[in-house]
DNA sequence: CGTTGCATTGAGGAAAATCAAGTTGAGTGG
DNA sequence: CCACTCAACTTGATTTTCCTCAATGCAACG
């Protein structure tokens, strides 16, 4: 992953609310987040837009440009954030002379659609409480691994960016806080959430209808 | 593409029902469908089983494995099929050496993520019916890229699979086909789909709403 | 101190799931 | 060849879930 040095050419610091990249542009980089955290997302024709992704430090933007060279989604900053370009021409031709690099951006690459079938299996079979749930223990994992508390972090995205990423309504989302909060399962306030009963939200995630 | 040829180390015959692939075990090749079609499925610990994808004469399966070396989800034929198997290891080695292939390659990879999100945005966003426009739509445009006729085809999964697939039960693809059939846009007969009217099919993906 | 954006909560309605019959059609065996 | 079986499909009635619409709360900011 260090050798990923070599390939970065330069960073860039990008405000709350600023775009990394526009859908419809022409591809010549991926992203790193190095700092911050970002969403994707991709508007239809309709005027539709669903949220396809939210990016912590250390995961890579822009796969998804690879098959055509343009970017098929918006990606924004859900905070100050710092990114690392990687022209993708300078990984392909380093990855020639590095095949253990190479071979690790396709695990990168095949992780991306691992994590989309799992989104796909949430939004196709799951309700709305067991969405939620899953989603806070998809986000407390990753805080783990960066270092940050599993139980206790802050929300970097609204409720309706929450709602869109989840297929749901932001009302729906509220609720669904709600009432994990009056089961004493989680504390809501605000953006800052609070995980009591990690095993009982796990149990969320599963079958509803067995529990209470 | 043809230079796959020189990674292709033997066929396979696989007949309707069986697994080409199943979840847990060990990956190695990569397959590609000659002949035939086949279906990707991922299974919950409770039980709950997702369709991820249909696959066609020409395209690639394991990509999802790639990232753990354990297949990821079932593969399971739909009808009697034929695959060649690409030894993984082997396709990295030789792309070492043909940067084209490589490159290829990444673009294949990059469109199973973008294929992945468009599934996402329709199980997120879309009522039954659109969803169900959508996924004729797609499945006309894969025959016509085949050379088969784009309006009329026999489906080659069960209205369960297409459910699965879909986010929904099969009672309700169902009646989103018969919904379809009565506003003669289409005709279904069994698994044979006629489609009559091409337009007000794509409109049915858009904004039902407007719709009469 | 009003404005603005985000969040919560409630009431009512629409969409899809669930439950429950029936129908059809292909395959099987008498 | 016909009855039987079984799986897949269709259709209707009811219930659940979530969306929609609307009101209100609340904190940040100029």
């Amino acid at each position: 992953m260090e050798i990923l040095g070599d390939v970065v050419s330069n960073k860039r610091k990008i405000q709350r609310g600023d775009y990394l990249h526009r859908t419809g542009t022409r591809f010549q980089t991926l992203f790193a987040v190095r700092r911050g955290s970002l969403k994707t997302s991709v508007l239809e024709e309709d005027g539709r837009q669903q949220v396809t992704g939210f990016y912590m430090t250390g995961e890579l933007l822009g796969l998804d440009a690879i098959s055509t060279e343009i970017y098929t989604c918006d990606a924004i900053a859900l905070e100050d954030s710092e990114v690392c370009e990687v022209p993708f021409a300078k990984l392909e031709e380093i990855s020639l002379s590095i095949p253990s690099l190479m071979h690790q951006f396709h695990k990168i690459m095949s992780r991306e659609i691992v994590r989309d079938h799992g989104v796909m299996l949430l939004l196709g079979s799951m309700k709305a409480e067991e969405r939620l749930a899953t989603f806070l223990l998809n986000l407390s994992q990753r805080f783990v691994i960066r270092g940050y508390s599993a139980s206790d972090f802050n929300l970097r995205m609204t409720r309706e960016e929450i709602g869109s990423y989840l297929g749901l309504k932001l009302e729906t989302v509220s609720r669904a806080f709600s009432k994990l909060q009056d089961e004493n399962i989680i504390n809501v306030d605000n953006k800052h959430i609070q995980i009591n009963d990690m095993d009982r939200l796990r149990l969320k995630m599963g079958h509803s209808s067995c529990a209470a």
